[in-house]
DNA sequence: CCCAAAAAGATTGTGTACAATTTAATTGTG
DNA sequence: CACAATTAAATTGTACACAATCTTTTTGGG
């Protein structure tokens, strides 16, 4: 096991955080030519993926899926509403509560970014790291942060 | 292998995208209260990581190493100018090269922050994920997706 | 039933990110 | 040497991200 001395602790290359923060950053920039054409944003995109993952689904269940609030929700949202790929209405037994749901022009998005993002898994999958298991590591440190706060 | 039908492909909680993006955002969280203290944000801290990291360096050197353009850089690095941290002078041989070092204030912080980071990597570290792998494969795809650009 | 507390979004303000453009300095080529 | 091309930062404009606050609606205890 390799151990970071104290003094190496604080080295921009020792800090898994800062790896994170660089790798998301470069994969969002990998999504920008498929979205792009679209209109979208990726913020826009996983929203979107959480808005087809769910029938009908609250901002606030929205932001918990997404690990985003209604500040950042409520500006996407409308802007997603103005390009027509969702609808936003209060749940008419609790009018606090924005319900959103997919249109049909949504739909149709769904079919057409399939086929971008497949292409996308494939540049990335042709090499030797194994993605699955990666995944699987990131998603097990989410849990112990978000189970540790 | 697990391998993701082309239908549930564009399922929020199959996108290795999306958990690197949260799990990045969470990590980034973590730090808030160490870094609160000293009025540094996240993208200060890393900003004068890669400082420290180097003797002098320039505003591109900088963004090379935090993947960040002038655009962000630029108001950062005043800031920790107007904070103390940090020098901001230009080449005397090139006019055009701003070039950065830390100030003693600067270093003091940085022996300040030693025991927060570490502290913070303990937390972390009582679990059963082993960070030191997952860091190296991390910065495998990162490679990976920049030597493909 | 009444009203304080809670809950859900929306709004406001600050600080990134990043594309695109601008400015100033330097370099390379005729 | 002259000047177009290049380079490095700074600036501008747009879109998050998030804390803090505000508004509206609902809930719950007396």
């Amino acid at each position: 096991m390799i151990v970071v001395s104290e003094k190496d602790i604080l080295l921009l290359e020792n800090q898994l955080c800062f790896s994170l923060y660089a790798v998301s950053k470069e994969v969002i920039r990998l999504y920008k030519p498929i979205l792009d054409p679209h209109g979208l944003t990726y913020t826009q995109y996983i929203t979107l993926l959480a808005i087809w993952g769910n029938d009908t689904v609250s901002v606030k269940e929205l932001g918990k899926q997404l690990h985003l609030d209604s500040g950042t929700l409520t500006p996407v949202l409308k802007k997603l509403e103005l390009q027509g790929y969702v609808n936003r209405q209060r749940d008419y037994k609790d009018e606090r509560i924005l319900l959103v749901t997919t249109t049909e022009k949504g739909r149709e998005l769904k079919e057409k970014l399939a086929a971008g993002t497949t292409h996308l898994a494939c540049l990335l999958q042709v090499n030797s790291i194994d993605l699955q298991q990666l995944k699987k590591d990131i998603d097990g440190l989410l849990r112990i942060i978000i189970d540790n706060r």
